[in-house]
DNA sequence: GTCAATTCAATGCAAATGCAACAATTGTAT
DNA sequence: ATACAATTGTTGCATTTGCATTGAATTGAC
């Protein structure tokens, strides 16, 4: 325990940064969730779309890795995507095992539509914030996301391989 | 091949706020499910059994608010954790419709068991922050869920009847 | 070059989830 | 008191998920 006893207060809930970040993520997901439902479109779906979009295209398993979705039902929701015409599926030409999913126009449609409710679903849960605060804030969110990244368990398929009794 | 994890893409993911939240939120639910699995519990029940600990008997909705978990999976996730002997589940005499959900000895021992593990957890998720940073942390997560809670869609449950074309 | 080990993706199957519909109870207006 | 609305919790049904397995392609050791 490396900081001050009075910061740990009473209620393990109020301070409890695993509880809260996970509150947190649920509680902005939730957020956009209507958007999504009036496009029919799933939170998974979303995710994979705003992620193709902003870094281009991906093999199945780093797009599991970016969008922290189990490489099987990746390639499924994949599927259900590609039946959409959302995203195309073409085995890669360097390394016939992989394949490469890219957005298509119709895919690229829902995230210039979602873009910027989710823009706005950002100004409101930082609204609180002083306009000096928010660099802190990011910054802070960015070192905790890197340490996790760093010392959590990478992928979330394989098994770091415990001490089995 | 660069992705998100790195984060020398897009500016964009490594700034925005409900990319970084909720990937901080699944990055640490993930670090702890080897620990949930060698005890063949899943992260649900974990987290109700938590929250139960912490702040004693709830009836359904009002856990499933606390764990953003939907009524109806909740109903049946109780029940599976009834059958365990984790929890029980009673009528309120108070008021007959709701039902109230109760830790038990069993669902305890499960709870003291991880809690240490929680605990280190979030030790290393912060591990990179200073002392006189980490009240600065926790704040700022306090307050992103404060806001989040005012300002989001209350409950997963009911739809707060967005402007319908 | 050959062959085992590894990586990537898809699928069968059981389990879990969300939506909508439902019954039971409580709250409210007249 | 009665009728109507709202809340709570459960369940049927279709969809989705995760685990384990399979098969194909690539890598690395020799």
């Amino acid at each position: 325990m490396t900081y001050p006893d009075d910061f740990d207060g009473p209620e393990i809930l109020r301070d409890f940064v695993p509880y809260l970040t996970h509150r947190i993520g649920t509680l902005m997901d939730q957020t956009i969730d209507p958007d999504l439902k009036e496009l029919d479109i799933s939170l998974e779906m979303w995710r994979v779309l705003f992620i193709l979009s902003q870094v281009g295209p991906h093999n199945l398993v780093a797009l599991a890795k970016s969008t922290s979705v189990k490489t099987s039902t990746l390639s499924r929701l994949v599927g259900r995507m590609v039946k959409r015409g959302y995203v195309s599926r073409s085995r890669s030409e360097t390394d016939n095992r992989t394949v490469d999913v890219a957005i298509l126009p119709a895919g690229q449609e829902i995230v210039d539509v979602l873009m910027p409710r989710a823009m706005e679903i950002r100004e409101m849960a930082t609204q609180d914030f002083l306009p000096e605060e928010l660099p802190v804030l990011t910054a802070y969110l960015r070192r905790l996301h890197q340490t996790l990244v760093k010392n959590g368990s990478e992928t979330s398929d394989e098994r770091p391989a415990r001490r089995s009794g």
